[in-house]
DNA sequence: GCGACAG
DNA sequence: ATCTTGTCGC
């Protein structure tokens, strides 16, 4: 039979998030400060798309080198259409499908992983974007890097950039808080970087530009955007078929002739 | 009513 | 996000 699963109407959506938003401040206001001499491991989630089998979700996990330590995907059929403020409904099952397995294989060290995602944290309608939805979930550090601005005013602090990276500016809620850092990339490229969960925009920050290398994004996202895409592009044109990724990526992704 | 609007 | 050729530049 069929389950009752809840309806995923819009209204009853942004309601859930009114009622995180709570949960979302009060994980950042509780905080502990990120300590830059740590080592870490970062994880990085994207969403692509495939016209034939729907979502593909791709998570990463770097180490403080940023060296690619592991990666996995998941495939499947979003449940909403895309909706502003709501992108967390349509995208975070595809991560977590990714998540599991990978967070599996590294149990032990979840106590020094922080979430990159590919979208906004706080810097959202209700402070609840899919980087802080992420965030609550798995209890850990979350930020949310994006290429645009969805919530806040753009303060623009420094016209130009001599040095990249740079802040440039940031975007600041109806309250004056400040949101979202806008940062300068090497590559010239521009990415709102704000806190998810349990993580400081300070420490977001420090952290978004020690992921930073010669590309238009932090290379946790960057390289969960290119694995995403890979697979997306591979499903179509028919390189390799969703059966098989159910034994793992390892020797489907090399001589891949896709990225020409 | 008119814009704005992550991916 | 995705649809898409050529083109400017390192």
């Amino acid at each position: 039979m069929t389950l009752p699963i809840a309806r995923p109407d819009p209204e009853r959506l942004v309601r859930i998030q009114k009622l995180l938003e709570k949960l979302v401040l009060d994980s950042i206001s509780a905080a502990r400060p990120w300590r830059a001499s740590d080592s870490f491991y970062c994880l990085g989630l994207d969403a692509a798309y495939s016209r034939r089998y729907g979502g593909v979700g791709a998570a990463v996990l770097l180490d403080t080198r940023l060296k690619l330590l592991d990666k996995e995907i998941s495939l499947g059929e979003p449940n909403i259409p895309y909706i502003p403020g709501l992108l967390a409904f349509r995208e975070a099952p595809l991560f977590y499908a990714a998540l599991y397995p990978l967070m599996a294989r590294h149990s032990y060290k979840r106590h020094n992983m922080v979430i990159f995602v590919d979208g906004h944290g706080v810097s959202h309608p209700r402070r609840t974007g899919i980087a802080s939805h992420i965030g609550l979930a798995l209890g850990l550090p979350s930020i949310g890097v994006a290429k645009k601005r969805l919530y806040g005013r753009e303060v623009v602090t420094e016209k130009t950039c001599n040095e990249p990276p740079c802040i440039i500016g940031y975007l600041e809620g109806d309250d004056g808080n400040k949101l979202a850092a806008i940062i300068r990339t090497y590559t010239g490229s521009r990415i709102y970087v704000s806190p998810g969960a349990y993580i400081r925009l300070e420490d977001a920050v420090e952290l978004a530009l020690t992921c930073l290398r010669h590309r238009p994004l932090p290379e946790p996202t960057y390289q969960a955007d290119k694995l995403s895409k890979r697979i997306a592009r591979s499903l179509d044109r028919g390189t390799i078929r969703p059966a098989d990724l159910k034994h793992g990526l390892k020797g489907l992704l090399v001589g891949d002739s896709s990225t020409h």
